[in-house]
DNA sequence: AGGCGTTTGTGAACGTACGCACAAACTCAC
DNA sequence: GTGAGTTTGTGCGTACGTTCACAAACGCCT
């Protein structure tokens, strides 16, 4: 599910397709981890695919299948060791050394970001900031100075870093994946409202704020016309009325 | 998919089950009203499923048996008509009145949601503000006062917020849920990185930065692991290897 | 050592989603 | 009015994801 994918991307690199990890586990896997940690510091030592299920907010056979994925080792009769399975997910995730992480654009959110601590704890540190405007270069946030956006290609190389966070306006975002993907970074997280077009075997992920909110809206809608008319509905099926020509419509 | 749903979500209400829009659909939904926004702006009073599809960031047979799903009216050898499509999305989205928001916890994201622009194009108003701390009740951000978290049954009834975002620490986000759920908020959208539980009829949506990190360092972790290993990996297919018992274990 | 309760791992059935490919529907030019 | 070119809407095959349900595996108690 998830999120912008462009052409045949990574996880089915040529032609002799190989399944792997369903995008769906590896989707859950992160879940899965935080609340094995959450367990962890709770005391737990070992944990049933039951109750790290209810922990992570999933079904268990589905937790079980994706565990079984990645060749786990359970215990019938007992469960999961819960601190050998934070090292197996954290293993495939690549989270056995820290990744550094490039954050672009900072702003409004983008300072949100650059100050929040807890990326530590999940995997990261981020290693640069950078902006375009003049009077934000040279800002320090968090003790982390925040570079020109032309410095990009010179420090990506000195602090390795392969993943990047967009958080510019989006008329800007296109340009500076643009300059991404030329210094070396190769997964893009965009915060900004808008379609990235980047070669294949660069990864993009979108997260936009303001499709969640219309995606409950949906829902919010659905629920309001089910509650206003009780009874009867037509056939026991809600139908979507067409909008007539010309309504609410920005002529 | 998406998120965490819990029981039976939103979407099917009673026994008769009524299958309406596919999730799937709804939740691309938001990005083609996003595209079609902007081409409206660019001066396109008609589009093709292949010009708006590629606005999206998707197929164009997927496209258009998503529109097709709500009744759509394109016209063959032509397209569809921008304004009316938008019409039509907003208002299955539930858009065409401006829905309110609260936002709960104001401290380094909420400060930047709080002062985000983006919002009012896009079909909502902020409309309150709450936090727990004293210090910050009072605060004026954006020319919203901050309310006292206490004031939340008050507030959601008075401005009719049926949309709430969670912008706390995790210890805190169950028991601000469980306050929204009593106040009347039937959606929650979820900055936190912990599982709430909710009531049936509830819908939450969670976004979580550092999930969104790590699904992008499992494609990283692999392509890595392709380059470094050009030639016959084992038998063309990329073997997890399990970590060693006790391996970067935190005993 | 053996039996019992517990829990994993997975085969199989089901449901959803995707994308191709094409007929039907429409416009426009002549 | 007719034919050529374009684009929608959708039937269908396939792939993917989810859930059930159960046998195999394990610990523990006697
Ligand atoms: N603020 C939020 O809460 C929020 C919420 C959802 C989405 N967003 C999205 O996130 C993005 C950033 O939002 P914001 O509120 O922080 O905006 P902002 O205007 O406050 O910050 C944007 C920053 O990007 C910098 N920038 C512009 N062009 C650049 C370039 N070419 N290279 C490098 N830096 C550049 C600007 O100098 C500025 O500092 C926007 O796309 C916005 O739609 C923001
Ligand atoms: N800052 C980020 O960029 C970022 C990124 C990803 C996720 N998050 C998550 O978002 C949440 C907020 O992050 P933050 O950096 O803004 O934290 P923060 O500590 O800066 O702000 C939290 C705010 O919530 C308020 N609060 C605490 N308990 C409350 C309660 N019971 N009722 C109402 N308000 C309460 C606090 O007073 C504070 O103002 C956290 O869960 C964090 O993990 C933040």
């Amino acid at each position: 599910m998830s999120q912008q994918r462009n052409g045949q991307a990574a996880g089915a690199p040529d032609g002799a397709g190989f399944p792997d990890l369903p995008e769906a586990t590896v989707a859950r896997l992160p879940e899965y981890l935080r609340a094995l940690h959450h367990l962890a510091e709770t005391g737990f030592d070992t944990v049933s695919s039951e109750g790290l299920a209810a922990a992570a907010g999933v079904n268990s056979a589905k937790l079980r299948k994706d565990l079984s994925h990645l060749g786990s080792y359970g215990t019938r009769g007992v469960g999961y060791d819960v601190a050998l399975l934070i090292a197996q997910i954290e293993h495939v995730l690549g989270l056995t050394q820290r990744r550094t992480v490039a954050l672009v654009g900072v702003g409004n959110l983008g300072h949100a970001l650059a100050g929040y601590g807890g990326f530590g704890t999940r995997g990261f540190r981020i290693a640069a900031l950078f902006d375009a405007d003049p009077g934000r270069v040279g800002e320090q946030i968090n003790g982390l100075p925040v570079h020109d956006i032309r410095r990009l290609p010179e420090v990506v190389a000195a602090e390795a870093i392969s993943i990047a966070v967009i958080a510019t306006p989006a008329e800007a975002a296109q340009q500076v994946a643009d300059q991404l993907v030329a210094a070396g970074v190769t997964s893009i997280l965009n915060f900004a409202p808008c379609v990235l077009s980047v070669p294949d075997g660069v990864d993009v992920r979108k997260v936009d704020l303001a499709v969640e909110l219309q995606i409950l809206s949906f829902h919010e809608h659905r629920k309001s016309a089910l509650t206003t008319l009780p009874s009867h509905p037509a056939n026991g099926r809600v139908k979507i009325r067409p909008a007539l020509n010309g309504e609410a419509l920005a002529t």
